[in-house]
DNA sequence: GATAAAAATGTAATCAATTACATTTTAATT
DNA sequence: AATTAAAATGTAATTGATTACATTTTTATC
């Protein structure tokens, strides 16, 4: 592989000079720059971008912290993050954590050993040993930490729920169940708070024995399920706290011998692409995915260019889409 | 950030001494070792990788080159190369390409410019603007090129849909009509000659028109699907390429008030998470997506540390998985 | 304790680019 | 043509680790 040297070397400058026809073409002279391009077309010389990043102190790469790669709302969170970053001249480097701080901290430290600039974190916890350590330029989207200053993308979760649980109370359902997510996760938490402020405003009550926990998995959102429908007094609606859980959910429901949503109404959240395709289409709610990569990046690529994001937390648009999983309560007149 | 200097003068030792601490202990006295790791515990050193991947020359980083991300059996394909790339001690890339020849190019690249040690490609192209440039260790996964020398980890595309036809014939079909993928890929290529195949044995005839292109989207399922039950004369059964375009056919099919499998049997391939959660229930072809992913990272490392791997072509097995959208067909006795 | 061999440690070059600063060339002005 | 300012180019230091080679220390053997 040529070297900038060689370069020099055969278009008789200096080393110096080549590196400006690369990074500062007007710093040169049109002749001079003319003789440069030919000798590295001659060499195929192309710049050692390591030792480039080294000399320069960074690595144009940013790390992804995401719990699981292969959930389909991540991987288009990650489309968005790597379309950005492209554009931006960075390079995406992937984080699959499954969720564990120990790889967290592991892949977060890229920033401390130089192989990445900044950091985008998709789950709600802080990637570094020490909480308040300020160090590495990061940004907390999807998933996002409360009471810390790191920049957020997000959604107005409570929002969204109260909106999904209107319009369940709407359709005469007064005993929801819940399959909520992972247990200290904010967006579960969010979104609980959500569901249980429609309840309240409605008059109606959130009793905690409503409510299973999953993992996200379809798996779990049917064994999560089972446990609803063979309580004594099962819910009438159940609010699925993704799409999976509610694709599981539905199955299962529908392996019970029951009818979705004749006998049973089941929401999901999100809105991935099979919640369309699903029998019953799913009733969700659908956030725009891409779009919390491409702002997460947009707002990183600032921070990592010293300058202060003019808002901190961005909230993106969510919309409540009603497919034919929700129908009216069994018995409301 | 603490430098190795930092640490050697806390140390009172040298420099290399520090060096061999970290990357060869045994060369190092335990007295010796013991101050120095004092000395990186009491500095917090973490050392530059960029410095040390720009003196060794390699980068301890992967690129992968993936036509898509957000697709669900190649977002599985990344996870299973992030897990092993991980235990192997590199990083992982991410090179969404959209299928653009340009992108591959630019992200290959990155092994030129010391940014990666090596190039696991997931679609059927090489990128290279030099088909018979070797100068970068490649492992080429999922679909493949013909006639290279690259490595591959594949699945034998001819006997999976073989088989399936093979399913399709013995429950009657005789007119199976195909949603194929676009037409320059290997995958796509391999798995109408299965289907051939498996027609001529049976003393069927094979008919162009009833081949329909899709581009592996749940939509593009769908259109193909009106083109083909819109024709004259239906075929009874739908061959999909993927389960996306088979999810696609199935809704579309439903919508024009036909019974699927009753009326029409809908086959895919892949067997994604959502294949057994779809109505009806889709019968499909199952890969060990993961494997594809370890086995490739795998073979990757070989290639990367000089030794040739003993088998270059790596054939993954598969599975036909029989679920409810394959029935007899409507007039067979 | 002398000698040789082995182990441990140190010195300084090296990797390929960028860039501060110095020098030379060109252009502008009188 | 002399002077000055601006533009272009060159020189050499710099980045932080690794490592070949040199030197010192330790251990083993007689």
């Amino acid at each position: 592989m040529a070297t900038i040297r060689d370069v020099s070397r055969i278009a008789g400058v200096s080393v110096a000079t080549v590196s400006r026809t690369l990074s500062k073409p007007d710093k040169v002279s049109e002749k001079t720059r003319q003789i440069v391009q030919e000798a590295i077309e001659k060499t195929n010389y192309k710049p050692d971008i390591l030792a480039r990043n080294f000399r320069t102190r960074k690595s144009s790469t940013v790390v992804v912290l995401v719990p699981d790669i292969a959930n389909p709302f991540f991987s288009r969170v990650i489309r968005g993050i790597e379309q950005s970053a492209q554009k931006m001249g960075y390079a995406v480097l992937l984080g699959d954590t499954q969720g564990l701080r120990d790889r967290e901290i592991t892949y977060a430290n890229m920033v401390k050993t130089s192989q990445a600039d900044g950091i985008i974190q998709l789950d709600c916890h802080i990637p570094f040993e020490d909480k308040n350590d300020r160090s590495a330029p990061i940004v907390n989207a999807c998933d996002c930490v409360r009471g810390t200053d790191m920049p957020t993308v997000q959604l107005d979760n409570i929002a969204a729920a109260e909106k999904m649980a209107n319009h369940l109370i709407s359709l005469g359902h007064k005993n929801i169940g819940v399959i909520s997510g992972p247990e200290n996760s904010t967006i579960t938490n969010d979104r609980l708070r959500g569901l249980k402020k429609a309840l309240e405003n409605a008059g109606l009550e959130y009793s905690p024995s409503n409510r299973m926990y999953g993992d996200y998995s379809i798996h779990s959102g049917a064994m999560a399920a089972v446990e609803l429908l063979e309580k004594e007094n099962p819910p009438s609606a159940i609010f699925c706290m993704n799409d999976e859980m509610a694709i599981g959910a539905i199955r299962q429901t529908k392996k019970m011998g029951l009818n979705v949503p004749g006998d049973i109404s089941i929401s999901g959240f999100d809105d991935i692409n099979f919640a369309e395709f699903c029998d019953p289409p799913l009733t969700t709610i659908s956030q725009p995915a891409e779009e919390f990569g491409t702002n997460a990046m947009t707002m990183l690529f600032e921070l990592m260019n010293g300058t202060e994001p003019e808002n901190k937390n961005i909230y993106l648009p969510f919309e409540l889409v009603i497919r034919n999983s929700t129908g009216r309560a069994r018995n409301d007149p």
